[in-house]
DNA sequence: TGTACATCAGTGAACGCGCGTTCACTGATGTAC
DNA sequence: TGTACATCAGTGAACGCGCGTTCACTGATGTAC
């Protein structure tokens, strides 16, 4: 049965709000176009109404929650415009490299999430994850001072934030990967 | 037809040398048991004889990768033993953050392959990633000063380490990559 | 040391299963007059 | 504004395919006497 060109859009939106949960979750490779249908009450035929391919999605959702996680970072550094220099690195990294990040990648990081993942996946998939690491990089660069030396901190300060998380996420040590979070903020807090 | 013991042992040598190098290279989950076999000149259904299942594969390999990384480390280390303080850091990230080992997986540090898609796996390959990251610390804090900071340096080293060649593997801008490894192996180098 | 037989490493086809994708179909929506 | 028809969002079954695993079979190896 048919459906108004609004429903269908909002149908779409919602594809890709699942897709995108899905795919931090439990990676691209384990979830299935029939996962992502499944989980919003609907059946796998209707997927190819709204998407090309699963490959396409793919890059939609990881765009999707690139553009999220860089809106709620937006929305927290207009909040703590008043103090001093912004939204402090502090703040930033507490967040990041919380154990509510750590355990809940699906409404987290899309680059921690799919990192190694990544490699091997076509080349519009690797163009929007280059994208998400991008944004990544300049929402920690804009917590970071200013100065000759801010791309190359916040470069790294991206490289050990994105490698602590997904180590403490991969290991099956509760014990190391509070220490791996813990080591990595103030490490890079004492660098700032 | 039978083989000798020796031979069979030999057999099962390599299998798991192969699947090494292909987990690291296309991923866990986009390397099969007929890619391993195949990729030896063997057929899928000799494979049970030596192994229970393809998890049971997965750990040994991801063990085998992480003690050959850290016997080229301690090779490498002792060779430097005539130096001031053994093997320096430098060398070390220079090795790590390399194009070479950025671009060559199969022969790389297992962690850095595989750890965003870990986190899906069963708990006994989770449990071999583990040690296998212990060692990456280990290998990395052997090279860092001593004191009350070492664990906590070492532990940063690791995330950053790992963090900065993952990312450069994954993104599709090959100047990012170039940066990302560099502002890596230059951070960490000015905390030691 | 020689012989008869059990073992088992490796082959190659088959198993059931879930995958991404396609397709005939349904019926509400959108359009043309 | 009302009617007739084309469109197309979503259904559910089917497609071919590759997966992990199993199995009957082969014939060289290992063992017992």
């Amino acid at each position: 049965m048919r459906r108004s060109r609004e429903e269908a859009k909002e149908t779409r939106r919602t594809i890709v709000q699942a897709a995108s949960r899905l795919f931090r979750e439990r990676g691209i490779a384990a979830t299935s176009v029939a996962d992502v249908m499944g989980s919003i009450g609907m059946t796998v035929g209707g997927f190819y109404r709204h998407f090309e391919s699963k490959d396409a999605l793919v890059a939609e959702a990881i765009d999707l929650a690139s553009k999220e996680s860089a809106e709620a970072h937006a929305a927290e550094a207009a909040r703590a415009k008043g103090s001093a220099r912004g939204l402090d690195l502090d703040a930033v990294l507490k967040r990041y490299l919380s154990e509510v990040h750590c355990r809940n990648p699906g409404r987290g990081c899309p680059v921690a999430a799919l990192c190694s993942e990544i490699a091997h996946e076509p080349p519009a998939t690797r163009k929007a994850f280059t994208e998400a690491l991008r944004r990544l990089i300049d929402a920690l660069g804009s917590s970071l001072p200013e100065g000759s030396k801010r791309r190359r901190d916040a470069l790294h300060a991206a490289s050990s934030a994105v490698g602590a998380l997904v180590l403490a996420r991969a290991t099956s040590d509760e014990r190391l990967a509070r220490d791996l979070l813990a080591a990595t903020h103030d490490e890079l807090l004492r660098i700032a």
